[in-house]
DNA sequence: GGGTCCGGAATGAATGTTCATTCAGGTTGC
DNA sequence: GCAACCTGAATGAACATTCATTCCGGACCC
């Protein structure tokens, strides 16, 4: 079943449904924003809204899974998990940096608290499968040497994911702007903060 | 008029429903959570809540200002900003670590997103407000050469505040448990990502 | 017994969801 | 080729529910 008659694709309902509510889910929450704008901000009315989705937490579902899935593709199409750990973490946080910028609204979305509330089964496993090219690049990092042994793997994402997160959330809330040489030095810091310091073993205190 | 009359603070209405809101704000976002719920937690009518908080909003903000307060409180409380700074990086750390361990739910409220949308001026003041000693501390440790100078002090805050911040989320969603020793590697981390790194000028790709 | 405080049922506005109706396009019968 | 008919997507007004806020009867002090 190629392509079902002529007409379908025309416009793609479901898909203008899933852009418009990442939007204004970005902007108010799941809880902040009633139905009908979304519908209104897709073009379309709200019973049909009800069409694709059965019910409103469904459609966050949806959203959920898309951007998430586009964070991930956007993260890992192409790359080669076996490059050098340095070339390999600026491939990810340039990645990273260009989606984004791009997405701004998927992004504020994606790093909103309340999800965990109402996400379902498949929408966990995306979450999960998104730290997998992340960790990939940590354990390779310290298999050659060159990342920090100590560090946990699973802390080391946690920091690197929560500094990257910090920068941009911050500029979003209006505190900072950053140009792209900032985004370097960020980046470098970031490197330095899970990167091996052969030198100086007791730093503790 | 130092305490009306006998009565009074025997229990403190206002803070016993301000403690319960956090908690359930901390849960479900401002949206999320109807005020029954809040009310009863706090083991108070709902008609009483609005004796003393004149709406809905008007508790969040009450919240949000109690909580970050204490934050500030907890963070700078007797601290000596001339301590040399690797102690002070080290100080706050512990005591930004020892808050979110005795306060998960004011942290996890104060990361919530959609603050923005409601918080009013005296919110908005404290929230600046703790910044500051964040601030002292980059910049002092910049001067006397230990921290690295490339880095914009705004956006080493954000990073330092965006890397704790990451982990303790990962923890609250389940993603990783941390033990002390794994909070002190942490830290030394974060640190690094900071401190002044003068051997290596061009690690920059 | 007058004043203050409290509680929670009552109220009405806001919001999620449904469903009777419309309508565009395709199909059938001539 | 043209009606009459059929189909199912689309719609938004109507409905049911949820929720913020009010308000009045009662409790508790002086």
């Amino acid at each position: 079943m190629p392509a079902p008659q002529h007409l379908r694709n025309e416009d793609n309902k479901p898909d203008r449904i899933i852009k418009a509510a990442l939007e204004v889910f970005a902007e108010h929450g799941l809880h902040g924003t009633p139905v009908p704008p979304i519908a209104r901000k897709a073009g379309v009315g709200v019973g049909t809204l009800y069409r694709y989705f059965e019910n409103k937490e469904a459609l966050v579902n949806a959203v959920f899974r898309d951007t998430k899935q586009r964070l991930k593709d956007h993260l890992t199409d192409g790359v080669d998990l076996n490059e050098p750990s340095r070339a390999l973490f600026n491939e990810l946080w340039d990645r990273l940096t260009g989606f984004a910028r791009q997405n701004p609204a998927a992004f504020r979305f994606l790093e909103m608290q309340d999800h965990h509330a109402y996400l379902d089964n498949d929408s966990w496993q995306i979450e999960r499968s998104l730290l997998v090219p992340m960790g990939m690049m940590i354990l390779q990092g310290q298999q050659n040497g060159l990342l920090n042994p100590q560090l946990r793997a699973d802390i080391a994402i946690a920091l690197f994911w929560g500094g990257f997160v910090g920068i941009f959330k911050a500029e979003a809330q209006g505190y900072l702007t950053i140009g792209d040489s900032d985004l370097l030095t960020a980046r470098d810091a970031c490197w330095q903060a899970i990167r091996h310091h052969p030198k100086s073993e007791g730093i503790t205190q």
